[in-house]
DNA sequence: AGACCAATTGCGCGTGACGCAACGGTTGGT
DNA sequence: ACCAACCGTTGCGTCACGCGCAATTGGTCT
């Protein structure tokens, strides 16, 4: 492990909450401002950060370059994107597409709400794993042991009423999704909003993403929720088709 | 400056491309394996990269969230996404929101075109000065000596036969910009494409950013695209008003 | 004008990052 | 089935490089 790397990437997570100073940084890391002032050069040098005025550094522009190039990359984002949008432009309501990778659940696209009252959430976001459809869609997407080993690493922290809290309850849920072909968040991540998710399959079936589509429970009771499944699936189909799978079989 | 975060973002940058092995890593930066293998390590641990299979690595996910983070903390995209979406869906293509950062314009927000037929751009792209409606649109916006400086700084690379290749050119267009209230990227930077962009302004009239349409030449002739203007100015207002903009006075 | 605060520079010390060489696991070819 | 070639990984000795201290500059408020 390289010991001033680790730093600057400390320091890059904490300018993520917004501009900082020179000093701001140096408390937050335990370090001594002047290295800090070496990494932040070394950093703008690359345009990871940039000054705002004298005394304030933020993120730079070439991590809006890196990381929108990275997503680019992800055939799955671009291939889906149409059912994606049609979906959201067919229900009006906002539109995830998320993916697992390397242990978590990230959300990888997202197609805003018309409306005003809206979810609040952002392309790079982690989705907590135990209490949102996407992840509940990619987890059930496992054999039975891997589903066992995720179930068994989730911290269940309550979020609302209906939040599962217990790797039994989770593991019967994964079981229905699996079955059921489509998941539900009946208001388990945010009182006021109620999700379904479904399956973006690849060539040989393999599940390759998740979309959800995320509706506050003012514009839809939980009835009307459900009726947006046959959209959803259709969506979710399409966008399947546009990353080579082949229906039936 | 940091020789190991040096090399580092220069592992990232050459990952931007998409998924590298360790060699060809080390061969890239001039540096041993060993050492790419180290900042590597160091980088997966904070999310940066993450393994594809056992020999490839890729950009992980902590790039999306942090640039996303950041995105949304720029206050003109949030408060300019009405407008724009607005915008996109009454006109059908793709329309862009660029801000000048640092000597560089970059795209902040992008929706794209409801056509086959496309502009390829990506949030976090820098867009060229000299051929490019937004650059034209923010540039006009520096007093007179800013604008000799900024075009004295530019390489006029020539990308079609319009494209503007003197400073003393590009000065007088930037004058008529100014002049004009908006920019007209007439196939000066793909053949296929043309653009209008417009100011998006902020409380005190300053220029916060730049709204672009980008339309494929055979849908919209040259007049048509000019028959945007009047709905991508009324976009920019809006715009405008939502960063705190007062109209007339 | 003076005092204060934060960013910046110079410098000498010591650590941690470096490249080498040897190892081991996997792949592909005969 | 064996071997060869390749690539990722590990251990180690060396010294460059990154570190923190203390002093300086620059900018702002009283």
């Amino acid at each position: 492990m390289s010991q001033s790397l680790d730093r600057a990437l400390t320091l890059l997570d904490a300018l993520a909450e917004g501009p900082r100073t020179l000093d701001q940084l140096a408390e937050h890391a335990h370090v001594h401002k002047t290295t800090v002032l070496r990494l932040l050069r070394t950093l703008e040098a690359h345009r990871f950060v940039q000054r705002d005025d004298a005394r304030h550094y933020r993120l730079g522009t070439a991590l809006f370059d890196l990381a929108n190039r990275a997503l680019d990359d992800r055939d799955v984002r671009r291939a889906a994107e149409p059912a994606l949008r049609e979906l959201n432009e067919l229900t009006g309501h906002t539109v995830h597409l998320a993916s697992y990778e390397g242990g978590e659940v990230v959300y990888i696209d997202k197609y805003e709400s018309r409306h005003h009252v809206r979810m609040y959430s952002r392309v790079g976001k982690r989705a907590a794993l135990h209490c949102t459809a996407v992840a509940k869609v990619l987890v059930a997407a496992f054999p039975e042991p891997r589903r066992r080993e995720v179930a068994g690493s989730i911290e269940y922290t309550r979020l609302t009423a209906n939040t599962i809290t217990t790797a039994e309850a989770y593991l019967a849920e994964l079981a229905a999704v699996a079955e059921r072909g489509y998941a539900v968040d009946d208001s388990e991540h945010e009182d006021f909003i109620h999700c379904v998710g479904a399956p973006v399959r690849g060539q040989r079936g393999e599940v390759l993403a998740a979309v959800s589509v995320s509706v506050p429970k003012i514009l839809l009771d939980y009835d009307g929720l459900l009726a947006l499944v046959p959209d959803l699936l259709r969506a979710a189909d399409k966008a399947s088709v546009a990353c080579g799978w082949t229906p039936d079989r």
